[in-house]
DNA sequence: CCTCCCAACTGTATCGTTACAGTAAAATCG
DNA sequence: CGATTTTACTGTAACGATACAGTTGGGAGG
């Protein structure tokens, strides 16, 4: 609570430590720098000072000087999954970026908009120091222009781009396969799958394992062409309500998002089926809810928050070490147990 | 796609213009500023070309000289409900900060851990122009931190402080009154609230709205005093189950918030009772969930997106107009029909 | 005709930091 | 012992913006 109330306590610069060290600005600079070019002592002197002041870089100075901005942009489109997505996300990179200066700048956009416009801001305005990106396409503009104007950068989610870039990802693929085995387990013969819009690289992953395990059970694939986990939830329920109620119905469905399948899940019951019996139910969560909600819905795990922290080390490795290795990371965690 | 590839690229600044007009860098600056000593001929000058090579101001050389940060903070419980709140939130921010050269950074902070810090780090490293809080306390001491070091602030949730200060908040006593006005209707006689924590000047709004139909309506009260609605959903399901296997138990739930209801729902279905039948349950929700969870839940909407917007434009209002009014807004939307 | 004022600018210093070019003194070398 | 290198610093300029203190040329006033 004491505090120094003779000044107009403003923050303690370079000057300030120069001036009680004696030393020059430059040379309190290098000494905090560890530069070679400084005695041992005297670096022990100048952070010995700027411990006991409390001296922070201001991060305004540093950016006019060296165009380091310590920020990192997270590029959200608004529209993703409502339950708890994003928050989960925010708070890993968050919790990943905590001991480091650097902060968490939030850009939305509307993935109905142009995906270009929040990408190109952060780098005409050079508003942060990396950036990144969810939704990816196999084709990835936003990720061309990255590489081509040198901005660092990490995605959730992969492409086809033939170039190596850092990524985090949840295995999809597996998750599509895993999910059918499961249920050939259960005696289901004929699956629908709830996908993504096709556009998006996972959307293809999912198709890929789905086919494989469909092809390998000796299943039925139930195709579903005009519904995309990303339509909003009543369209879901409807369609899935309709798709329910006719004669050639699938007796089991896929979903890769847990409010599709809350969605559907309302849908099959509206269409007077029951879950687990009539129709097994699978989907992917990233919260704990949809046991709650269906207990006899099969859920799979997608940790987020884990994601999160990954896409923080990540964006950090790729700013500061840019070497030509990148860090990637593929998760997968199984399905959830009951109870 | 044409671009000056002859120079490195770097962005326009006020020496560029000051060189394509012939101005001085001081004139070119006041001139954008609209300064009365630059005559209209000259502004006109300089906006047009300031237009035309797309300047922007750079954020570093402003922050340095003048302080502001064009950024607002926004402090963030990480342990916040689950569902969507924290993306609403973000994006109806967003949205209003659009049009504007103000950035949203995200400072989380665990509300298990001192609420003072994040508040503190802003302040002290003056990372920020602004402030938006919420899970505000009758006697918060952020907020009396924030007055006390004159940094523009703006809540979610009010405080009984007896100062003035920007708020938005959601009509809690309102909504309690009106849950068991619904309830008596349905002839519920013993009516048990799931609270948030107590510390939370809310908590008290729901109390007294509860409390007051409580008394109105010739109801009793079911004192649920070991849960709040911040605990684990696990948490919350188990106790309600236990509450709901008791002889005396109460015939209607209020939840103040949507994932506590789907956890209290699961609780009163565990305790093999019937929701709308042995128990009504009411809630609040931010996510339009609720009714394809459990169509027989009486849900009341709060909308955090609205809440969001507003609070950037108060916080956007108490930065830029510090006149002593504040803008204030209280948001209730009463219960949400079926369809 | 000289003074004073005013409009419309220009010039300089500064915010905090770092790159780069000195520089003084001590250490090393033949 | 003088020349050269090394060590450990200091000084200056620059990043982009703005505050403030000039400056200039023309017009009004006495």
């Amino acid at each position: 609570m004491t505090r120094n109330t003779t000044t107009s306590a403003r923050p303690p610069t370079l000057k300030t430590i120069a001036f009680m060290t004696g030393y020059s600005v430059t040379a309190v600079s290098r000494a905090l720098k560890d530069a070679p070019d400084i005695s041992e002592q005297t670096k022990e002197r100048v952070r010995l000072v700027a411990n006991q002041i409390g001296y922070r870089p201001s991060r305004a100075g540093l950016r006019l000087r060296t165009g380091k901005t310590q920020v990192i942009s997270l590029i959200l489109d608004v529209d993703e999954e409502i339950m708890g997505l994003t928050s989960q996300m925010v708070n890993g990179i968050s919790q990943s970026l905590r001991e480091t200066n650097y902060h968490l700048v939030v850009t939305p956009y509307s993935h109905r908009e142009d995906g270009m416009v929040p990408v190109r801001y952060v780098v005409e305005t050079g508003s942060a120091d990396g950036v990144i990106l969810s939704r990816t396409e196999p084709q990835d503009p936003r990720i061309k222009y990255l590489l081509s104007n040198n901005m660092p950068f990490i995605t959730h989610g992969r492409t086809e781009l033939g170039v190596d870039h850092p990524w985090v990802d949840y295995d999809n693929e597996r998750f599509a396969f895993d999910s059918v085995k499961r249920l050939a387990g259960l005696g289901a013969k004929q699956i629908g799958l709830l996908a993504p819009a096709s556009n998006l690289t996972y959307a293809g992953h999912l198709k890929t394992g789905f086919a494989r395990a469909i092809a390998e059970f000796n299943l039925d694939m139930f195709p579903i062409d005009r519904l995309t986990i990303d339509d909003s939830l009543d369209q879901v329920e409807a369609v899935v309500a309709e798709i329910m109620s006719g004669s050639n119905r699938p007796d089991a469905l896929i979903s890769a998002a847990g409010s599709a399948a809350m969605a559907a899940a309302a849908g099959i019951e509206r269409a007077g089926l029951k879950i687990g019996e009539d129709v097994h139910l699978v989907s992917k969560q990233s919260t704990n809810i949809l046991h709650r909600y269906r207990r006899e819905i099969i859920v799979f795990n997608e940790n987020v928050y884990d994601a999160g922290q990954q896409l923080a080390t990540g964006i950090l490795y790729a700013i500061n070490d840019r070497s030509s290795e990148h860090l990637t990371h593929l998760a997968y965690d199984g399905e959830l147990p009951l109870d």
